[in-house]
RNA sequence: GCCCCCGUAGUUCAACGGAUAGAACACCAGCCUUCUAAGCUGGUUACGUAGGUUCGACUCCUACCGGGGGUACCA
């Protein structure tokens, strides 16, 4: 248990105890607004209904019952408020005992009691553009099953990779197209430099050539046939083509920096997926409508759900059926998330009822999200209206690059280069984490290029002062015995410090990075600001020592909460 | 039409039902003979509308207005 949360659980205790009630949770300890106010604060309203008392009499007893020993300073009432002061030099000093002793481990927790919960994310389209989409899934994603890790839980991150839908036969039936200029016969795959990007492209040109046309729709769906029955001239290409897609992927994941346990593929369920479509049709589960085969589930408002188009191709769910059950059996699983866009919601809810209605009684979550827009409008892959991951990688590299090169004319280009990288792709996931999920981005490359203000290079270059002056300490001896720190700015410094873990446990709870990454940005707010008013080499050397101490923890959070976000922090910028 | 999400400062975003609604960007004025100025300090502006629940509402409920998304052959 955490400094913070021993230190609530004795006073809810106490309280409790005064009151010979048991209504008072250490979480009802709250942060006053104010500093001047007190380090935590218990609001007495919902307690007083309880005791008979008014709140503002109720605060005024609890001042009388509250022991002001060890940690506990003083406690006052203000109004319905039972203001509680820490011994400020105490606390801090146990505290940074208690960072030094964990380090990285710092703010983990074990409440997740390892319960095995698998995350599906960084769902990609193999023969579509990657695009800035992707990247906010992928970041969402990689960050929430971080925090699963740190809140306990045994989490098993899984990719799945969408290689079997029509956006392939569009893709595969343009790049054979005689009237593509750039077809398969006239630009030499080998010579590419992206065989993946060059997919995407023509994948949007496909959808630009096909619009609305029949005809040509029969034809991409005589190519779905094609790449279904698994032979022929166009499955071979199938072959060729889906790898060059999986190869970039795993190029985009090892950039980025993230790991699946395993990779599921949609062509790997959709024959058993087409099995049970089979089955269920004849049940009379799955029914035919217009043409196509669909479960009705409208008496669950919820529509209808297609498996089988008109000309008898599969539909996602076919493979999604098989893949659900698949997961639970093979990693004996106690919950299966999917982070998708939440543009999805209905399908997965269709999705869950059909499972359910077939006697899945697992718990399935669709853990949405909203998606990343453009200044001038919605994103589609289809349309060609993107950005893509390696133009702004690109950009944002380039742009750390001539930062930090001017910054540092002395530095070799290969350390420009890689310090250029960690402030690009921090920037880049900060940029897809800082705001809730629940709030569309509207992504904007310019604003994305910046790096002061609430991004995370601002973070780093704390760190990277906070790392300047430990190695410039490492000549400096210092007294064995440290100082009392017991300055306001170094109170709020290590009270804010000490509700990492709370944050989380909040965070994951939430499924919310952006409350971790608000969170740093707060502390590193706090922490500039203590480094520009208070001198720490220049300091007495048992006070410098216990400076020191403090910063060297701020960083280490820092670099904590930057590893649940899936960012570096850096040593030197 | 029906369903879901969102309306907070010029802009982009915050705020477990609790004390004076916070940041960032932009704009203006300052700070490099103290440790990295990718930094710091100060200044100007905001809860869509109307009700309701509550001791207390940005937060919960209802209606309306506005924006976005979904709603059978894309995923």
């Amino acid at each position: 248990m955490y400094l913070l949360e021993q230190i609530t659980k004795k006073l809810a205790k106490e309280v409790n105890e005064a009151l010979n009630l048991d209504l008072v949770n250490a979480s009802d300890f709250v942060y006053p607004p104010n500093p001047e106010m007190g380090d935590l604060s218990l609001a007495c309203f919902a307690i007083a209904k309880s005791s008979k008392q008014s709140p503002n009499e109720l605060a005024q007893f609890l001042v009388g019952k509250i022991k002001s020993t060890g940690l506990i300073r003083g406690v006052q009432a203000v109004g319905p408020y039972c203001n509680i002061s820490l011994n400020k030099s105490l606390f801090c000093q146990k505290l940074m005992t208690e960072i030094a002793k964990n380090k990285d481990q710092y703010g983990k927790n074990t409440s997740g009691k390892k319960a095995r919960v698998m995350i599906e994310y960084s769902n990609g389209n193999t023969h579509k553009e990657y695009h800035v989409g992707h990247l906010r899934n992928i970041s969402y994603g990689d960050s929430v099953y971080r925090l699963l890790a740190a809140n306990g839980y045994e989490a098993i991150p899984v990719s799945y990779i969408n290689d079997f839908g029509i956006h392939v036969a569009k893709t595969l039936w343009w790049l054979t197209h005689p009237n593509n200029p750039d077809n398969i016969n006239r630009v030499k795959p080998d010579e590419l430099e992206n065989k993946g990007y060059f997919l995407g492209q023509t994948y949007a040109a496909a959808s630009a050539v096909l619009g609305d046309n029949e005809d040509k729709k029969i034809e991409v769906g005589e190519y779905m046939h094609q790449i279904e029955s698994r032979q022929g001239e166009i499955y071979d290409l199938w072959q060729q083509t889906r790898q060059w897609s999986i190869d970039q992927f795993a190029c985009v994941y090892q950039e980025l920096g993230v790991q699946f346990v395993d990779t599921f593929y949609e062509s790997d369920y959709i024959d058993e997926g087409l099995k049970i479509a089979g089955e269920l049709y004849a049940k009379h589960f799955l029914v035919k409508s217009q043409g196509a085969v669909i479960a009705d589930l409208s008496e669950y408002s919820l529509n209808v759900l297609m498996f089988l188009r008109t000309d008898g191709t599969a539909l996602y769910p076919v493979a999604d059926l098989p893949l659900a059950m698949a997961k639970f059996k093979k990693y004996k699983l106690k919950k299966s998330i999917y982070v998708v866009d939440i543009r999805q919601g209905l399908y997965f809810k269709q999705l869950f009822k059909v499972l359910e209605l077939l006697g899945y009684k697992e718990e399935m979550m669709h853990l949405g999200y909203e998606f990343v827009k453009l200044p001038e409008g919605m994103m589609s892959s289809r349309t060609g209206n993107v950005v893509s991951y390696e133009d702004l990688k690109d950009k944002t590299i380039e742009r750390a690059r001539i930062s930090t090169a001017e910054k540092h004319r002395d530095w070799s280009t290969e350390k420009v280069e890689k310090v250029a990288r960690a402030i690009a792709f921090g920037a880049i996931k900060f940029e897809m984490l800082k705001v809730s999920r629940e709030k569309p981005i509207t992504f904007d490359v310019e604003t994305s290029l910046r790096f002061d203000g609430y991004t995370a290079a601002y973070l780093q270059y704390t760190c990277a002062r906070i790392a300047s002056m430990e190695r410039k300490a490492a000549d400096i001896k210092f007294d064995a015995k440290g100082a009392d720190l017991d300055h306001p700015k170094e109170h709020a410094l290590a009270l804010k410090l000490a509700r990492y873990p709370e944050v989380i446990q909040q965070a994951g709870d939430n499924y919310e990075p952006s409350e971790l990454a608000k969170y740093l940005f707060e502390l590193a707010q706090l922490v500039n600001d203590y480094y520009h008013d208070v001198p720490v080499l220049k300091a007495d050397p048992e006070l410098a020592k216990s400076r020191l101490e403090l910063l060297s923890a701020t960083k280490q959070i820092i670099a904590n909460g930057f590893n649940l976000l899936g960012i570096e922090i850096i040593d030197e910028m």
